[in-house]
DNA sequence: GGTTATCCCTAGAACTTCTAGGGAGCGCCC
DNA sequence: GGGCGCTCCCTAGAAGTTCTAGGGATAACC
């Protein structure tokens, strides 16, 4: 794993609370899972990962359990809450909107260029 | 004005270089036009923007020069390096490789959810 | 018994952006 | 000629996210 999401902060929540919204799921799986259907473009540092997940459960927006995961392990498992059910969708359309403004001002024509002023 | 690139930290760089992408302009112009080319959705804060500038100076990748605006006001010139064409290449490559990949995190099918394992 | 993979965590550095200021001059209007 | 708004530049410090670089423990496999 290295940085990806340096270019794209702020993302990481959100990517988090999409992981989850199919239901509960520990952090590991979690990284996993972002690598994996973003076909290895975005990586997720441990080091970035529990920090978040942290976060994420100090503003409610997701609640932890402590289980036992597939391979027999000790895991901790998250689940959104109504709050991060909301935040999701919220943060998704922020997002989006957001991110098609960046490729609007990539694709801008020179027409639009800056004012020689 | 208020926050918005937040949500997109490392991505005023390579709106900036873009703004210059068709010749010299001056940093009010540029938050202008990044204003202007996103509707407003995006919005730079003068705080954001001179350090952008003044660290894209530092990198090379953009020249000033001090000018007279079409205001009649004494304006600092920005031009972009070869350096800063080839970064803008590359950095809205990256840009756009990494916005897909969240794009495809958000649209992705309950089929790929985490391993419940 | 050693190795690999899974799973969790933290401290501190690095970096970008925002907040919240400050400053100066031009042009317009009364 | 005084005031006001707009243009244009700048900085210091706070806030916040991510990375680096560790550490730790156990299951499963050879």
């Amino acid at each position: 794993m290295s940085q990806s999401l340096d270019v794209l902060r702020g993302t990481l929540d959100l990517l988090i609370l999409k992981a989850l919204s199919w239901g509960p799921a520990h952090g590991y799986s979690v990284a996993e899972w972002i690598e994996r259907v973003t076909g290895d473009t975005l990586q997720i540092e441990e080091g970035s990962l529990y920090p978040a997940l942290h976060r994420l459960e100090e503003r409610g927006l997701i609640e932890a359990e402590w289980g036992l995961s597939g391979n027999n392990r000790r895991a901790k498992y998250y689940a959104l809450t109504v709050a991060g059910r909301q935040a999701l969708k919220a943060e998704s359309a922020t997002w989006t909107r957001y991110a098609r403004a960046v490729f609007a001002a990539l694709d801008a024509p020179a027409s639009l260029k800056p004012a020689r002023a």
